[in-house]
DNA sequence: CGGAATCCCAAGCGATACTG
DNA sequence: CAGTATCGCTTGGGATTCCG
């Protein structure tokens, strides 16, 4: 995170001076786009469009889970991020072909490193999820740190 | 999933308390992942936790938009997954302090592809949304591609 | 075939108030 | 200080139906 994109607080607490999103909150891009990454097709749709063009009932079925109203969402979304391109062939019956442009495979990459993170620490993930599970019950007592924080501000 | 034996259900029914979760969808570990980042706040707070550890309402003020239900699941989740730890001092008034662990640390560099995919791209992305958003007006004619997809069956 | 429209439930999230 | 509890609005998303 280079830095430059969201008024993170640097090192000290400072006072904080926020540029204030007078309006509505728009948030910061990366927050923005991470949204859309984050919802639960987008990236399996990417992926999937990074072998090669579809059309659309092909992906239907090459994508198990979804349905066709989220389908039609993600491509729409994806087409308005200028991220996929829909192209419309007037035969009958009509045929329509999904591929990600330059700007989507440019995202391959990057998002090639979160999944693969996410795949070699899944099972880390998993086990740390069914210790603190655990640990509902046991509820042990406080921690006791190396150090101790004066709270005195 | 766990397997191929036909265990029946024999004359006492399974109390069942918990949701054993033979929930048609956990998907693949990367869309479990991205939904975690995807969520509103939790990236933001990966970030800043990555520069150094923070206390409960420094993180708080820290983070201008979010409201302490949020920073408080946000963290759960992140601890749940073990990429946060959670460090209670004994003191009056208590003193609660975050930090990345290592797992949490790794994340930051794949997370950093994406966001700075997301810097760099983003006036791109806001030109496409814009530039859609007019066509809805507009609402042209049929592309006229390359070649003719047979649809055959 | 490739959608759009409608319905409806569940999850995400924010605001507020209360607590140890 | 560091939370928890409750409420209600807003989105996300699945199922179904209809249409060119």
């Amino acid at each position: 995170m280079s830095g430059t994109h969201t008024d993170v607080p640097s090192m000290v607490a400072t006072p904080l001076v926020l540029p204030v999103v007078a309006d509505e909150y728009e948030q910061c891009p990366v927050t923005d786009v991470l949204r859309r990454v984050g919802d639960k097709w987008t990236v399996l749709v990417v992926v999937v469009l990074g072998q090669r063009p579809y059309r659309f009932n092909e992906l239907h079925r090459g994508i198990p889970g979804i349905s066709q109203r989220m389908l039609t969402r993600t491509l729409r979304g994806l087409e308005e991020d200028g991220l996929a391109s829909r192209a419309v062939f007037p035969t009958v019956p009509p045929s329509v072909e999904y591929a990600l442009t330059d700007l989507g495979r440019s995202l391959l990459g990057p998002l090639s490193a979160v999944a693969d993170w996410a795949v070699e620490h899944q099972e880390q993930i998993a086990r740390s999820r069914a210790r603190v599970g655990q640990e509902r019950f046991t509820a042990g007592g406080v921690q006791e740190p190396s150090r101790i924080a004066a709270p005195g501000q």
